[in-house]
DNA sequence: AAGAGTTTGTGAACGCGTTCTCAAAATCGA
DNA sequence: TCGATTTTGAGAACGCGTTCACAAACTCTT
């Protein structure tokens, strides 16, 4: 997970508001959680309430949300709707997003009909593969282009974010790609690294990992078992 | 993303080592990174080399490898073949983990698919889902089991982790499901928090989350170049 | 109007993780 | 053998993120 990002020094007319890394992470978590309430009815809620529902501290949910600027009322609590919108238009969620997702195969396929996107302004604009059996085919509705063709489709379809979804052999050779065709956001499932050129951002997903650390931390629960009980 | 583990005070006979979090999630990157070396050949390799490789810092390498004892030699560098297999007896993969996926829509069966998992010590042992027409049929080459049948499953294969890749509505009652079975690790894909008891690890993969902190930056960029530029 | 009760927003303390730095330990050449 | 060079391992400084704690601001009741 590398975020590169250029630390541009602006004008004051920017006010350069910088809201940290960790909490930009956790501000699609209070919107999802807002939006439960919004579903279940409810009109307010204190920061105690939002954060049992989005599974975090009230007062780093306090203290994240200070970072957007005060939309709470004392003595009161949260408007739901009024923070929701104010948390969907920081995050860039008032905009639908067109992602391409290169590589179709098991994995590419899933996130191509990914039920979980559309409601979080995530829409898969178009699927890419070097694979002749595979370009031409339909998946999902959308029909699948040929890796010679990003170039045309990121600037026709003006898409910004790119889905590595291949194996690790090939994800370098994707990311250059993409980079090439103009996108400046990858979220890579592949297992290898990407170096990308700065102003690019790069965030990793990686299955066998997440697994690992979880096998990690098991291990250790069976070497206490052994030691206290047996 | 949430580690519960108990801190149990123990025995100095078991020096409780206590690895950080964040070198844990590391470790799996290293191993990588080692097999990588280890396949073109390389012998020796010094932290500069390793780091690169696996794309950190070289002094976070050092104090990372430093928690797990002192395999390196000053002046030399680190025996690849060593310090892999040391990292890897260290998180577990000297053996394999077995693991249950719940849930085979698109992405439980990308994830029953995935050629990532084998060579890094992890095995999809068994399928489960509650629908009736994906029960009895055969993906990957596994069976799909009722969930009903977890708990058994679970017992006669001695499987520790789980993965919830369902919709978000049947995440708790599916966690639920995992840890009465005797799961006390759950990976989660689903776009929803579960409440598991003490002694549970759970780690959450979410997807969408993913792409809207890449929304987000890709956000800020287009409103810098809009004072930049225009 | 005033006091009791809530709840936010934030300064301050704290803790974890990263990075800097350098002594200690090894190799190598003369 | 000795000095030059390389590289590890770890102490110390630093920075970011989390949590504590409380004043400020609001509602409600009397």
């Amino acid at each position: 997970m590398t975020i590169l990002r250029s630390s541009h020094r602006l004008p004051a007319a920017t006010p350069e508001r910088g809201i940290p890394d960790a909490t930009v992470a956790r501000l699609p978590v209070y919107l999802r959680a807002l939006n439960a309430l919004i579903e279940q009815g409810t009109g307010t809620c204190s920061s105690n309430d939002l954060a049992a529902q989005a599974g975090v501290n009230p007062a780093k949910l306090r203290k994240d949300l200070s970072h957007l600027g005060s939309y709470g009322t004392r003595g009161v609590g949260y408007d739901v709707e009024y923070l929701s919108y104010q948390i969907a238009r920081e995050i860039g969620q008032t905009q639908d997003w067109d992602v391409v997702i290169v590589g179709v195969g098991n994995l590419g396929s899933a996130l191509s009909a990914y039920q979980g996107f559309s409601t979080r302004g995530i829409r898969v604009a178009a699927l890419v593969d070097t694979s002749p059996e595979r370009i031409g085919t339909e998946i999902s509705g959308i029909t699948v282009s040929a890796l010679q063709d990003l170039t045309a489709i990121v600037a026709e379809r003006e898409i910004a974010i790119g889905i590595i979804a291949t194996p690790g052999e090939a994800a370098q050779k994707v990311a250059d790609a993409l980079v090439e065709a103009g996108i400046t956001s990858i979220l890579n499932f592949a297992p290898a690294l990407v170096q990308v050129p700065e102003g690019v951002d790069v965030r990793k997903v990686d299955l066998s990992i997440e697994l690992q650390i979880l096998a990690y931390h098991e291990q250790r629960k069976a070497g206490l078992d052994k030691v206290v009980n047996g």
